[in-house]
Parts: structure tokens; C-alpha cells; sequence
DNA sequence: TAAAAATACTCCATAGGTATTTTAT
DNA sequence: ATAAAATACCTATGGAGTATTTTTA
């Protein structure tokens, strides 16, 4: 079943003569006979009936070409799909997120781009800052958006845009609590946390230290495991949390959130755009991560 | 795209591996290298990130995977499919039969095959003989079944059954017209007759020659261009006619026609089974062959 | 007789090998 | 230091050719 064969044997099928199939792909009778021949050989079966000048198809011979048929097609296909991939842009990406960007960046960017290459299938995986690296090195995920510093030699950072955190609270909760706090105020305030691993509260224990305080001094009234949850418990009027801008930026604008500036208290937090350094990549893939930038750049937010 | 390439091509994607993919498939190392290499070539795109000792697919290689598995799938169908028509029954028959035979032997084996063979799709073509000995000498029909003796070196001709063409006329008209009649007597007869060209009315005109009566002298009441309407005018008393026998049985059976004897005319056809004589012949046409063979047995008509 | 397939042989392109180097764990 | 892929080079199978014979329309 060698390609070659195939081609002489599905030649001679359609022309229905073993040198017209041989002009037909530049080759001599002599070796599109051997080729048939090889052929019946190898299947066990007779595939043309040769009657006097005639050539005549058995059944089998019909059940080969159409077989031999489909494979070609597939062949044709599989090309044209590979050569697509690299000319236009298609195909699927699979992009790894940690939470905030995932949650509250990217879904208003693949709208944008889905209008852009509706073509392209786009797949985002939701996950924790290590299991994002993990898979760019593997191979799972063609690129990852995390918000940490992974320091491995293959992958490639590229910063995205800096994240800051904020201290937020409901306007209900004043003149109890103001929009400007020094340091020392905070240990007063009812605090909403989110649990020890999470990347933001990293962020906001280290900013902490800088001011001295150790987050053990906070009275803490409420714990727990997400963002969202976070942000629904400060709107509620829990108490004061800490989270990204980009996750209470609308209850900000809206008025529904104040967020409290703390003296000496800066929370930044970096996202980068990761990839591993020496795998291909390819236009699809490329073309969304363009996108997101530009889509940082054109929404004003800090990058530099 | 060759075969041996693409063998290499799926086994590095499975196994990860360059030289796992070789020793899997007995070849070296190298070899699968070179072989990975002219595919990439040949796309012009990287089918596999090399990264340190990992081997990780490009969607372009993906894709080849996906293609190139289906490929094999097909193969491994098509080989199956030829291999099942060596040795089981199966596939299809395209058989062909002029009138008589397909309409009122055939149906009967045909329904008996099916039980034997559910896998076989039989095709049964009706026509003249003319047409039938064409297209088993062209190849459309794996072999016929046809009334007369076609001289053509390449048909194989097999007697199936000696038919016998009868008078018949219904019982009404009696005793006008006797069951027992000589030559002499038909010439009073009301005639219902085929159309010139039928092979029926062939058969009568040969055998009325024998007894020295031309068909010009008798009375013909009707004429009809098929068989089946032939009977229909006999059965309603528009006159007496000649037909096979396998078309008036089940009336003579039920008494709603009268057999007449006339002494001297012996009305006999052959009926053959032609076939190619240098095509192959694959197991299902064979066994639909022996299976008609035995039904003419099975049923007692005579065929020596 | 002419045209097409089969047969016989010759040749070289390339699939496949070994030996070695390079690279990464 | 080891294991895997790349590179270099060689060998030999088999694909393709030419010449010829056989078959048939």
C-alpha cells in the first residue's frame, strides 16, 4: 500500500489502460504494470481483469479505489490544513490564566478577537500561577497570563500590564471609615481576607511588611477563596478587603465601592504574558497575544 | 507524504521520542530523524518542538497526526474489506436477465439468497438479451441470465433450465376449443400474440415452422408487448397464446387456465447463465449463481 | 499489423544502516 | 556522564528505465 502505487493503480482505474496511466504520470508502461502487480501481490487479489486490450475492474479492484480515494483526499486535506495554519490564521489556541486576568481581562478580549478571526478556536484554562507554568513547559498550553515571576531559563515573561492592588470598602461604612487611612488605621478596621496561598494576598502581605505591619495584626471578620466572593462580601458591608483594580473597578466607577488610599501603602502587583522560549509559535496563538496587549494598551491601562 | 514517513511520523508523535519511535519500528535513530525531517520539509513547517530531550508536537503536527490517522484507518478498512471478499460472502452482484427469468424465476432465489447472504447487495438489471450479453462482455454485469444462444467466443454459456413454451387459453371458451387440438385446428383460433421481436414469440414462430404453419395464417385478435399483459387477455377469454411456462404455472395450478395440448408442436427455449468467460469471479456472484442452479434443482424443472 | 500488457534486464535514487558529533539532563 | 537528536557518510533495496516478447483487436 505504498503511495506510488496508489497513484499508478487509481490512474489506471480512472483511464482504464496501463500506458495511458503510464504517459498520464510520466512513467513507462513496464512500471505501472510492476506497481498493479505488486499490488495484487500484496493484497492477494486480482484488481483489473485484463481482457485483450481491456482493462476491466474486479470488485476488489473497485473497493480499492475507493479507499484509495479517500486517502488521497485526506492526504489533500491535511496539507491544505497545515499550509492554512501557517498563511492564515486559524486553527485553536489553548491559553492558561490565573484568576484576575482570566476572570476580569481576558473575556472582553477574546470577544474583540473572536470578531477579528472568527475562525480560530480558542480555549482558556483557568488555573493557579504553578500549574499555568507547569503546562507552558509541557506543552499543554501554547501560552500563560500569571501573575508572578516563575523563574525557569524556558520561559519567556513578557510584561503585560502592572496590576495595582486596592483597599476598597462600601460608602455605608462611613464616616466610620475614610477614603484616606494611614498605616495605623488599618488594624482597626473589620477585615474581609482571602485565604493563605492566594497570589493577591501574597502581594498585599508583602506591601504590608514595607509598613511594618504583619497581616496577624488585622482583625479579620471574614475569610474567603475568592475574588468575587471578596468584593461581594465588601459591597455588602463586611468590611474592608484588598483586591485587584481590575476586579472592583466598575463598583468604583458606579460608586458602590470607595477605595481607601493608605499612606506609604503602594500594592503592585506584575502580569506577564509567559511562553515557553523554544517552542514554535505559531500565527494564531501570536495573533491573540497581540491582541490582548493591544487591548491593555488601547484601555489605558499601566504597562510601563 | 509517503507511507514509511508517516509511519515514523505517528510513532514519534505517540511515544515522545525520536529513538523510542525507531527501536518500536526497527529502524535507527537517524533513520526516523530523516524521515521526520524531509515530512517537514516537504510542509514546510516544524512538525516537533525539540526542546532538550523532549519531543513536543507543533499544532502543525497535530494536525498530521490527525490526518495521518485517519489515513491508516482507511487502509486497514480497505485491506479488511478486500480480504472479506476473498473469503466470506459479501459485497454486491450486479446481475442481469431478460424478462421471463427476472420476472418470475428470479424473485423467489433472490428472496432464498437474501437469507443465506444478508451481507450481498444484489442488483438485478432486466433486458433484453441483446443488452445483457453487452454488458456482461463490458463488465457492468457479473454475469446473465438470457433465452437465447449468444455466439460470442468470450461468453460462457451454462444451461439453467429447459423452459417450455405452452398454449393456453381459458377455460371459458370451452368446448369451442378442446384441450386437445391438432396443428390444423389453430388456425381457427382467436390469437392473442406477442410483438415481432419478442424472443417468446421467436420461439413459437421456430416451432410452428416444424409443423409447417406459417404465423401469418393464424387469426390474431390482440397483440401485446409484454408477457404479463399477454396473460391478463388470455385469462379474460380474449383468445389463446403462447407463453412460457413459468409465467401461466400458478394459473394452470388454480384452474383459471387450460393447458392445450397440440399434437406435434413441442415448444422448448433454452435458458442459460452467461458469464465472461476471462473475468474473475468473485465468491458472491458464485453463490448466487449455485444458489439459482440449486433453486431450479430444489423445485423440479427440468434443465437436462 | 499495430497497439497494449507482460517479461527481462539494467541502473541509480534513496531508504536505511553505522559511526560520530552535538546537545541537554 | 549519559542519553537523545543531529550530522556525515556509506550500502543496498527496489523504483524506474529500456529493450523485447507476447497477446489481441
Amino acid at each position: 500500500m505504498d503511495i506510488r502505487r496508489m497513484q499508478a493503480f487509481a490512474r489506471v482505474y480512472e483511464l482504464q489502460s496501463f500506458s495511458k496511466a503510464g504517459k498520464d504520470l510520466y512513467l513507462s508502461q513496464p512500471t505501472v504494470s510492476t506497481h498493479i502487480l505488486s499490488l495484487e501481490e500484496e493484497l492477494g487479489v486480482k484488481l483489473f481483469d485484463r481482457i485483450g486490450r481491456s482493462v476491466i475492474p474486479t470488485q476488489a479492484g473497485q473497493m480499492l479505489h475507493a479507499g484509495v480515494q479517500k486517502i488521497f483526499r485526506t492526504m489533500e486535506e491535511t496539507k491544505a490544513n497545515i499550509h492554512d495554519l501557517k498563511n492564515k490564521v486559524c486553527g485553536q489556541v489553548v491559553a492558561g490564566g490565573s484568576t484576575i486576568p482570566s476572570n476580569y481581562l481576558l473575556p472582553a478580549v477574546l470577544s474583540d478577537f473572536r470578531k477579528s478571526y472568527p475562525q480560530v478556536m480558542v480555549e482558556l484554562r483557568i488555573g493557579d500561577s504553578i500549574k499555568v507554568c507547569q503546562d507552558v513547559l509541557s506543552g499543554e498550553l501554547d501560552f500563560g497570563i500569571v501573575g508572578g515571576y516563575a523563574d525557569h531559563f524556558d520561559l519567556e515573561h513578557v510584561l503585560l500590564l502592572k496590576d495595582e492592588l486596592h483597599l476598597v470598602a462600601s460608602p455605608d461604612l462611613r464616616p466610620k471609615i475614610d477614603v484616606k487611612a494611614c498605616p495605623g488605621d488599618l488594624k482597626d478596621m473589620p477585615w474581609v481576607m482571602r485565604e493563605k496561598g492566594s497570589g493577591t494576598r501574597q502581594a498585599f502581605e508583602n506591601a504590608m511588611m514595607v509598613c511594618g505591619i504583619s497581616l496577624q495584626e488585622l482583625r479579620v471578620s471574614t475569610q474567603v477563596q475568592s475574588t468575587e466572593a471578596l468584593v461581594r462580601c465588601v459591597l455588602a458591608g463586611t468590611g474592608v478587603g484588598v483586591t485587584s483594580r481590575l476586579a472592583v473597578q466598575k463598583y468604583v466607577e458606579s460608586g458602590e465601592l470607595d477605595i481607601i488610599e493608605v499612606e506609604g501603602l503602594n500594592i503592585q502587583r506584575n502580569f506577564y504574558i509567559i511562553r515557553h522560549r523554544r517552542r514554535s509559535l505559531f500565527t494564531c496563538s501570536g495573533k491573540l497575544i497581540e491582541c490582548i496587549q493591544k487591548h491593555i494598551q488601547d484601555n489605558g491601562y499601566q504597562f510601563a
